[in-house]
DNA sequence: CTGAGTGTTCCTTTCTCGGGAACTCTCTTC
DNA sequence: GAAGAGAGTTCCCGAGAAAGGAACACTCAG
């Protein structure tokens, strides 16, 4: 309550709604630019030309995009986490043994965001892709996550994101999520049954750090059709947690 | 001479300054941060709102570090490119072939940025990491690029960058290196013999658009224990130039 | 209890940044 | 080839944002 508002500047702040457009609008030129932030014209172009001094942004013959410099740090970002290190391999192994998509997420600023992806042979191609932020809620690596977070922090979560809803099976309820992540603590694994994309299931196991804290989560996704019966409900899991077990090892250990 | 330099903003540039330190003390606390830039700490307190508002930087217990954001929109970055799909698969066929450190590298501003790596099962280890910034006149995947490139560009780059020393071998002569790129340009294939890297060298091929600009290079890098004789100059290289004649022809017919 | 080290907040001044308008330049179109 | 539409660039001015300094909390160590 007593806390003030964090101070937001404003010219930083507009740099990056500049960026954030050029992703949006797949590359655009200054004109475009300039409507889509409601920015005057000179305004933008001051802007491009201090993120193009830097790489943040390329021009290139009539549009500009978002530049390398980014990627940049963001490996160094990436890099930098120890669960990525450690988990790599993991993952490598898991997408081998099942032939699947395996995936690894850790949480940010309330939401998930996909550090690392391996394809197995038969791996399905998703909309998702490295870097991807996602709602907790609705992934079964996300609910992995959220089962192992302090209670209050999942509900500022809540409060701060809630639960929009994607398929006709997400969980839009706050106390059927409870549940949910109730069962997922006592069995150490969570389940997605198309509560994002239909058509696709996921199972995911968390690892923790040597004070319990949830350090991330990684899972296997394939299409329903090959998600059922004992390889849905034994066979994979398994691995994953296996997999999970490992990781978490390594991490404290290492 | 006519043109006016271009503005850059002030503000914006003590943001990205200010993240800029962050990767170099490897993390750090406000204090360190207002030192090692030279602003005030309760600017430097505001701009770190505004970055962590964005996902741009994250704190964690007693240090700020530079958040997923940045991983974020860098991933997207490099998807966008369309010679990191082509070149991927690839790199990876490359990787397993030889059984060493596979390479993608782009020309961004005129340096060499790795898109993509792919570890072969005795591949190196090296200081070099995806999304890593390099001269291009001291590794054989930017020698690749400049042979490619107009001369007059390739002035610019050396007028900007000049022709810093790592080894021995590097080449640090004008009149030297383009030599070298007119070699190259006949062979199609660029060398590097521990030109950067003491005990290192690769083989790197080119691969160009359909109306000659120079797309990218890829490379194969080994210890010079393993780079020798006809594996280095028949074997390796006759295995690189295949890979990007693939990687050239998809690039134009998809 | 004191002191040194954090991070945070407030206030004041300065000069940066944002907008508007004018100016190029390059293509189209007639 | 003149006229016009659209792009990007440059210039200038006034509002107000951002930077700095100082004072204020907090925490931890001794």
């Amino acid at each position: 309550m007593s806390k003030k508002d964090p101070t937001i500047l404003e010219t930083p702040e507009n740099s990056f709604q500049i960026v954030e457009s050029l992703k949006e609008l797949d590359g655009a030129n200054l004109t475009e630019i300039a409507r889509h932030t409601g920015l005057a014209k000179s305004t933008v172009h001051d802007h491009l030309s201090t993120l193009q001094y830097h790489n943040y942004v390329v021009k290139e013959d009539d549009e500009y995009n978002v530049g390398l410099g980014f990627f940049e740090i963001g490996e160094y970002a990436r890099r930098r986490l120890k669960v990525y290190q450690t988990a790599r391999p993991e993952i490598k192994e898991l997408a081998k043994e099942t032939g699947e998509l395996a995936n690894l997420m850790v949480e940010e600023h309330g939401r998930g965001v996909y550090l690392h992806r391996e394809r197995g042979d038969n791996a399905v191609t998703l909309d998702t892709y490295t870097g991807k932020r996602r709602y907790l809620h609705r992934t079964a690596l996300g609910k992995a996550i959220l089962a192992h977070l302090p209670e209050d922090r999942v509900n500022e979560i809540l409060d701060q994101h809630g639960l929009p809803q994607a398929t006709e099976n997400t969980i839009t309820d706050r106390e059927k999520l409870f549940d949910e992540l109730e069962k997922i603590r006592d069995e150490d694994i969570a389940y997605c049954r198309q509560e994002r994309v239909n058509g696709l299931k996921c199972v995911a196991a968390p690892f923790l750090s040597s004070n319990n804290e949830v350090l991330g989560a990684i899972s296997v996704a394939a299409p329903t059709t090959r998600m059922k019966g004992e390889r849905f409900e034994e066979e994979i899991p398994e691995l994953v947690l296996q997999a999970a077990n490992v990781i978490e090892i390594n991490v404290t250990y290492s």
